[in-house]
DNA sequence: AAAGTATATGAGTAAATAATCATATACTTG
DNA sequence: CAAGTATATGATTATTTACTCATATACTTT
């Protein structure tokens, strides 16, 4: 059964903090969206998302650091895919609520 | 009806990482746990928290800026309190992919 | 008006981190 | 084995930001 902890304790608020750092770049949240319809190598990924081969291959690592992606050797290429899909519930949220928040600032001006 | 883009703008992914930092940090998510019953003022905040006046005050107009926190002065006091429940989700969404990833890691050792 | 209280903020410091360049490592192919 | 290719990483730099201390601001009370 799960813990319906309402308090977090300092641990988990700074893990909890540690995961939302990794996704507060850009250029990571990039990298995520184009793994969504599978694993994709390191060259492919830098180039489709405008970054140097050394920048994305260190935002790769720190995204599997975290457990977010997986890494998969073969042969030259090394593979990374979506390893824990929640990722992008979270962006949905967020995208939400900033969404509704501009629509109110829209409508102050209506 | 809503969008249902998969490709996010590199306008969108920025603001979508900001918000993500600013959930990316263990003092504003305490702060914003010790908000879940109600607004609350600085002094209480800073004391609940443990920390100090002027870092707490920082903090909390971080949260502000961000629209995550509305702010109400009375007489001497100002008072901050949740805009944004859906922060909440988010926060429980990563709980649950941390304790996931850790109960895996637990597997591995039994 | 003066003293007291709650909050905000300027200035300074230390730490984290994103980006770049050059190079190392690991693997494949001729 | 030599050359070539994909990825990782050491060193450096620039930027951001969390924190502290001191003080300013805004309000209340006497």
């Amino acid at each position: 059964m799960a813990k319906k902890n309402r308090q977090l304790s300092e641990e988990a608020l700074t893990l909890v903090a540690r995961r939302f750092a990794v996704l507060a770049e850009p250029m990571r949240l990039r990298l995520l969206q184009l793994m969504i319809d599978g694993e994709k190598s390191v060259n492919v990924l830098a180039e489709a998302a405008g970054g140097t081969q050394a920048n994305v291959s260190r935002h790769l690592q720190t995204l599997s650091e975290a457990g977010l992606v997986s890494r998969r050797k073969e042969g030259l290429q090394v593979f990374y895919a979506i390893l824990d899909p929640s990722i992008f519930e979270l962006c949905e949220l967020v995208c939400g609520s900033i969404s509704r928040q501009v629509e109110k600032r829209a409508d102050a001006f209506r």
